[in-house]
DNA sequence: CGGTCTGTTGAGGCATATCAACGTCCGTGG
DNA sequence: CCACGGACGTTGATATGCCTCAACAGACCG
């Protein structure tokens, strides 16, 4: 758990103290809602096991896909600006997520300075993902976008410790659409030409990244 | 300066400490770069006045613009991840920044509770307009982004006191194309209907927008 | 006054959406 | 065990929204 549960940068002692924090963790089967658009922010959550995606509703009830997270990363935090969550979580696997209260994540914040600053860069780290995605969905073609979103998800996996090449990607052709602004159609043939072209290797929801430099290069 | 610079949920004293570690500000003439993409970073920046907008680069050159900053606005939030800028900062007219140090803001944090309170909110709320624009690029018609960006711009002056229905864009057709996903052409489009619809009056920068309630089903 | 930058508008082409058909997988109940 | 149904994925044909290219007009500035 100590390297799955926002890690980075915290000496043993820190770490133990946020060990504290952790009241629980809370399973969740496959397609379960764990926090909503508009309920109250009390909770961090971080992935320990299994991932989700983040969603936001459009007037009109059409929603979108806002975010991935796989195991190790962090969840929740868009609801600390007004008290209440932004966006929906959903498990797209059976997972797990550990607890963290924010009201008292933030009194050992004003304990701690490394802790401080972890939380710092925890958030900003967020806003520079989100910076980055949004030029994946302003300036990218749609084979662009998906070789993008590939390359990513294999490096958060590489991040933990994870095989670069080869990942479970639990997201639907519609989900994925969904978060790069496209259709599900979209996503297929884009996949398919990859796979034709030897960049990677699909069967079902595990991706096998086959040409690593020729995906980056797309 | 006290309602511009990062005003909210703040006690008299702590906007008096707050103002002790503004050491200085910084004038910037229209497209003078304040920091770039990879600087080293030390402060963070709040807009007195004028405008800016933030800039990534993609490979190839092409610029995206990723976020505009008006008077009372934060920036330079994404350094704190990696303690190197992630985009550029361009004053898109002649313009003045307040200058935070952040190790300075770092310590008057963990004194002081409101004040670690308001970063962190500050921080969120970053994260969730980006959110917001995710799903601006990867959801709207280009007709919606445009009606999108101008309610967005007519919302934040008002919340600073400005007038909703009328501001100046200091923009041009490019730099929104480029954050809104879309060509320059089909901006002036975009405004050029709304214009015949009579939902909005514009005059160069200078835009009117006469029927908000229409603007906002579009 | 000429040059450059910006904005507008039109015509045509292309990338991607839409619509449709079909295949595959998987859990469920007979 | 097999048959069935539904969710998911693939692929093809067609439609369309936006991009590209082009021409021109106005604003700004030296």
């Amino acid at each position: 758990m100590r390297q799955l549960c926002m890690p980075q940068g915290l000496s043993a002692s820190e770490l133990s103290q946020l060990e504290t924090l952790i009241c629980s963790a809370r399973c969740l089967e496959r397609g379960q809602t764990l926090y909503r658009t508009g309920d109250r922010f009390d909770n961090i959550y971080a992935v320990r096991s299994g991932s989700l995606k983040t969603v936001m509703l459009h007037r009109a009830g059409r929603e979108q896909v806002t975010g991935l997270r796989l195991a190790g990363e962090a969840l929740g935090l868009d609801g600390i600006s007004t008290g209440t969550y932004a966006c929906s979580a959903v498990a797209l696997e059976d997972s797990t997520v550990c607890i963290v209260p924010y009201r008292a994540l933030r009194s050992l914040c004003r304990e701690s300075g490394p802790m401080q600053d972890r939380m710092h860069k925890l958030l900003a780290a967020h806003i520079v993902s989100e910076a980055a995605q949004m030029m994946v969905l302003g300036s990218l073609s749609a084979e662009e976008r998906v070789a993008a979103f590939l390359l990513d998800v294999s490096q958060r996996n590489a991040q933990r410790g994870y095989s670069v090449s080869e990942f479970n990607l639990r997201m639907t052709r519609e989900e994925m659409g969904s978060y790069l602004g496209m259709t599900l159609e979209t996503v297929s043939r884009a996949l398919s030409k990859f796979q034709k072209s030897g960049l990677i290797d699909t069967q079902g929801k595990l991706v096998h990244i086959v040409d690593l430099a020729r995906l980056q290069q797309i």
